[in-house]
DNA sequence: AATCACTTCCAAAGCGCTTTGGATAGACGC
DNA sequence: GCGTCTATCCAAAGCGCTTTGGAAGTGATT
């Protein structure tokens, strides 16, 4: 069933009854019921093909997922990003395009999704710093949103990101309060903007006690469980040993416990651990008092208003650029206790 | 630039530019070259809401992703089968259409995507016994492919799954081996079909050596990390505690081991672990030898193969019904070992 | 009774592509 | 030189919707 057979079936012109379907004004209240009620009874719905063709609007957000076996950082808060995104696209009526491509051509999907039209907007995962692909959807016109920021980005562009740097700034705090005074670090990617901001949040801490910034103690890699575990490992083989753990997500952190405790170690006691929440819903920092000490922000959240923006800005294409900047919440639990005393 | 730009800056006619960069045959091989290179040099791409109106096909194929509180299982393996989908389907030009909504709307949401012509296809994730949505699909006449299998489905349907009875019945087995009795069941929720088959193959390895069957040691939910913790907290607890473990995934797992080691428990010798490891790419089974004896199959790449199936189908609908069954192997890791001798 | 303003509807022109059904021209055989 | 074939190209008709620019009808106003 189409427009053309249902407004014969009516006796109406097509602009008629797309018009009482579309709730626009010049159309009889009476034939409005008409309407709906006949395109209910025949289940007819709209082509979304056609709509897109004569609107220009696809009412669809592109996503881009890079995926090697190197780099599968998006994973680990992917799903839960996507989850609250699309809770906001459905709200709006907008779906949700997934392209995932080779690493080496993620610029290349980009353009491909805002030229052939296929998407009205697209948000950009993990930035690094400077990161091209900004630049890029400038020139390409299409609206877009960066979840997280871009350091030295050479255009303007909207953005929503967790204050990195604050939140290892206060964890360090935290550690260093409780007086340990030797503290790793179990980093994202150097090259993700985030895991430089976390890096420079835990030097400002220690430099502004005057401790100074050791190398031989900081990792950065793929934040996967194994990583934790044996950055962790290579850690507690140092001839000064770390008291205290700070891991850029929870993931990492499953791996550091297990190295700790396959040690013989406690967790809380002989070895801190204080790790970046992000709320992934099926693997939640325990139930009541958390496992892990933590700086916690809601990747979800985030999802869900990164997509609200976007739809804003699609909407409203001359408004005001965006720049949100929300603060982690520093939860207390288990893993963290008093710096050891020196045996 | 659209095509009718390119064809007049090339003085040919709509019909032999789109015959030229589609193809066909009916085109000098000269004129092709020169259109070809004039589409690079524009940077032409076809409008894919036009195409798609044209040739009535989308090019995208749909997920449907329920999200709610209580139901997050879809998302733990969710990630790594879309990663592997989207493989297949950027090398076929197919796109991923997600479609995230409540719950009670799944149904809906199907029908929608189906009516609207969004899509040319359909996943079907986390069957049910006698789910529903088969019936559905088949009704609405569009191609779908579900990943699992649905255990008394009434219409006829194509699948993929993995042999969970089998892996599970196989994992009891060898605990049983190693002079196990009395062996905890943490499954995932019970109305997955996927569950029940597990569950079948744990009774029946049980059964074959004439062995009780007992509710106390067995549970269901979703599979969560503090879901594994405070089952096995419940089963330690017990007067008769089992000394060994069966996991649904290697998240619950996690939990497990927390809980064993929490009360200075060693796992493999005081608590033996297998879990089924749907080889999750961020949360590696170890590195070398296995953390966990697990029954193993990637849901990458079943995902990969969903979706290669699926597009054979969309291709050629006429073809026979394809339900493929993978035996997941069993991979013998750190966490399990021969029962305690009973003090 | 003529004018005006509204309300309600419609015919037709896109949107940018694919594809059908020729048209044209050169090659070939006789 | 004529008919036939093949290779190459084109005009135009969709695909199913939205939207522009009226037209017809209705009632109020003058």
């Amino acid at each position: 069933m189409n427009l053309r057979q249902l407004s014969e079936e009516l006796g109406l012109s097509q602009t008629t009854v797309s018009r009482a379907l579309n709730g626009y004004p010049e159309v009889n209240e009476a034939t409005r019921q008409r309407v709906q009620a006949a395109a209910a009874a025949y289940n007819y719905r709209p082509s979304q093909r056609a709509k897109s063709l004569a609107t220009g609007q696809s009412m669809q957000i592109g996503h881009v997922i890079p995926f090697s076996t190197q780099h599968e950082m998006v994973n680990v808060i992917f799903s839960d990003f996507i989850a609250g995104a699309g809770e906001s696209y459905a709200k709006h009526g907008y779906d949700m395009l997934l392209s995932v491509v080779n690493d080496d051509q993620e610029m290349h999907a980009y353009s491909e999704l805002a030229r052939k039209g296929s998407v009205d907007g697209v948000i950009v995962h993990g930035p690094t710093r400077d990161d091209p692909r900004i630049s890029l959807l400038q020139e390409l016109k299409i609206p877009f949103f960066v979840h997280g920021r871009s350091t030295d980005a050479s255009a303007s562009y909207n953005c929503l990101d967790v204050n990195n740097k604050r939140a290892f700034q206060r964890a360090t705090d935290f550690l260093l309060d409780l007086g340990h005074t030797r503290i790793g670090l179990i980093n994202g990617l150097e090259r993700m903007d985030f895991a430089q901001r976390r890096r420079a949040g835990y030097e400002a801490a220690l430099r502004a006690r005057g401790l100074s910034v050791d190398p031989k103690i900081m990792h950065s890699d793929e934040m996967t469980e194994p990583y934790g575990h044996s950055a962790t490992c290579a850690l507690l083989d140092l001839e000064d040993p770390p008291t205290a753990v700070l891991a850029s997500s929870i993931v990492p952190a499953l791996g550091v416990r297990r190295a700790v405790e396959e040690r013989g170690l406690t967790v809380g006691k002989d070895v801190s651990i204080i790790c970046f929440d992000d709320a992934i819903s099926y693997m939640p920092n325990g139930k009541g008092e958390p496992i892990f000490t933590a700086t916690r922000s809601s990747v979800r959240d985030a999802g869900r208003r990164c997509a609200e923006l976007l739809i804003g800005l699609i909407q409203n294409p001359d408004q005001a650029p965006v720049a949100e900047l929300w603060e982690a919440e520093l939860v207390v639990g288990q893993s963290t206790g008093p710096a050891p005393q020196k045996g």
